[in-house]
RNA sequence: UGCCGCAUAGCUCAGUCGGUAGAGCAGCUGACUGUUAAUCAGCGGGUCAUAGGUUCGAGUCCUAUUGCGGCAGCCA
């Protein structure tokens, strides 16, 4: 056996006629009299195989053990199908059963399991229907993130996985530590001093890269993070991660303007990648997720962002007439509802948001003019709120300090950032954007546990 | 972290006024010569999350705990 051998998804294209083997999961198999009809799925693609067993080509005791979840290699021919469904099937000769799954204790079923017992079982449901086809739009988004970037002149960079900066500000982190001893009566620390420890100082799992790839940006011109972070937030709802993938370009010589162009550019081609390359697994998604996904997402593509200040989008939400839960006030950071209905209901479709007040941003970004907003700009969508978060980064050494003073912050803490700004700074912006907002976005899926293998949220990391 | 909801067969769920447990699917046995969420007939399957309480009697009412989910905050 040798890795080179043919996908299910390139034997449909095949001339029938054709003698092929056939490696995958069963997916059910029906029996008639006769012949036996059974589905091979090996994840290639979203439509299984249809492999045609008919009587007496296989002994009894073989066929029993044809059952979902089973594991084989069918032999036979490619033929025409008799029967709607299918243009090709598999007519079988032989087969060869590599793993058995008895059926009487196999958790998957063909119908009507629901999200929530499918996390409980996340190591066999890449099997089924929905997850193959999100794994699939995963790999393909990814690829696509790639080719973007690439195909801009971006450089990808590796920013450090552990930090001892605690000074991003982005969220609560997770402490990173050697010191764990092990007894009877459970884990205890060995020694409750840092400086002992194995980085001498406390260290983190990062919570964003985004400074670290700033620091790579003056230099590269052009750069990109693409990978794992880690928030210890205590926040348990339907789109947020513990460990999340996240997308972080920054770009020397460029504006607000720019980061806000190449964030429209990004979304609209990388949905539209997954447009041309995962019908089939859109059109899945579309039929039994989301009824609106194929004109959302071909609406994205087409019609350009809505983009409002800040300011404009506050006096937008005081005439609404709209009662929301939380008064609209210029100064006040956007409630879920009120961003939800910018986006859903007055706009309906992505809107980017720019210029916040400084007070409710980050002291990275930079300073207007009126000394009250802040260079940022927020992307939101349609179902999923927030998906791209980033700004135009404050240059000017003496502004940066100040503000870090202001906000209370350890300024030594950041004497490599500063040196940014001391020597050969320029203008620069960048974003960052949730892999995993992304692919419900493109989905349609409804929780972010379910766009990802294995999901990490407060009091679950099974696996 | 706060508020709300849910927990009954392997899965998805019903269970009326508090009166002693039901369906579909899955599984098993069989039927059927083209099925594709196959169909049809039959069979087996339950500590009603856990622990207390109220009651003659609790799946049902009350309390606590655990687990899961939704929303909010935080954010991506």
């Amino acid at each position: 056996m040798d890795y080179r051998r043919t996908y299910i998804r390139d034997l449909f294209s095949m001339e029938p006629g054709n003698e092929v083997s056939a490696f995958g999961w069963v997916k059910t198999r029906r029996d008639s009299k006769g012949l036996s009809f059974v589905q091979l799925s090996d994840g290639s693609t979203f439509n299984d195989l249809q492999v045609i067993v008919e009587a007496g080509v296989l002994d009894e005791a073989t066929l029993k053990k044809l059952t979902t979840g089973a594991c084989v290699r069918f032999d036979g021919l490619i033929v025409e199908s008799p029967a709607a469904g299918q243009a090709v099937e598999l007519k079988a000769s032989g087969v060869e059963v590599f793993g058995e799954a008895d059926p009487a204790t196999y958790p998957l079923q063909k119908k009507g399991a629901s999200f929530e017992f499918l996390r409980e079982i996340a190591h066999l449901r890449v099997r089924g229907n929905t997850f193959g086809a999100v794994y699939r739009v995963r790999n393909r988004l990814s690829y696509a993130v790639h080719n973007f970037f690439q195909a801009r002149g971006f450089q990808y960079v590796h920013t450090p996985i552990v930090t001892t900066s605690d000074a991003e500000g982005a969220g609560a982190m997770f402490y990173v530590s050697t010191n764990l001893g092990h007894d009877e009566k459970g884990y205890t620390l060995k020694n409750p001093n840092p400086a002992e420890d194995f980085f001498g100082k406390p260290a983190f799992l990062t919570v964003s890269g985004q400074l670290e790839a700033e620091t790579l940006a003056m230099g590269l011109t052009n750069v990109y993070t693409f990978g794992p972070t880690f928030r210890a937030e205590n926040s348990s709802t339907s789109r947020h991660l513990a460990e999340f993938w996240m997308i972080e370009p920054e770009m020397a010589f460029c504006s607000l303007e720019g980061d806000m162009n190449l964030a429209e550019e990004f979304l609209k081609e990388v949905i539209n990648d997954a447009l041309e390359n995962c019908g089939a697994d859109l059109d899945f998604f579309n039929k039994r997720i989301e009824p609106t996904l194929l004109e959302t997402l071909t609406h994205v593509v087409n019609s350009p962002f809505e983009r409002l200040t800040y300011t404009e989008a506050i006096k937008i939400l005081e005439n609404s007439g709209e009662n929301f839960e939380y008064p609209v006030a210029w100064g006040t950071d956007l409630q879920s509802e009120h961003e939800r209905w910018l986006t859903e209901v007055k706009v309906g479709r992505p809107v980017i948001l720019t210029d916040y007040p400084k007070e409710i941003k980050a002291f990275y970004m930079r300073q207007n003019e009126d000394g009250k907003t802040v260079r940022a700009m927020d992307v939101l969508a349609p179902r999923i709120g927030e998906i791209i978060g980033g700004s135009q980064r404050e240059e000017r050494l003496d502004v940066l300090e100040a503000r870090i003073e202001e906000m209370g912050l350890p300024k030594e803490a950041y004497w490599w950032y500063l040196d940014l700004r001391r020597f050969g700074s320029a203008p620069h912006a960048g974003f960052g954007l949730g892999f995993e907002r992304l692919i419900m976005y493109v989905t349609g899926m409804k929780n972010i546990r379910d766009v990802i293998p294995y999901y990490r949220v407060p009091g679950n990391a099974d696996f």
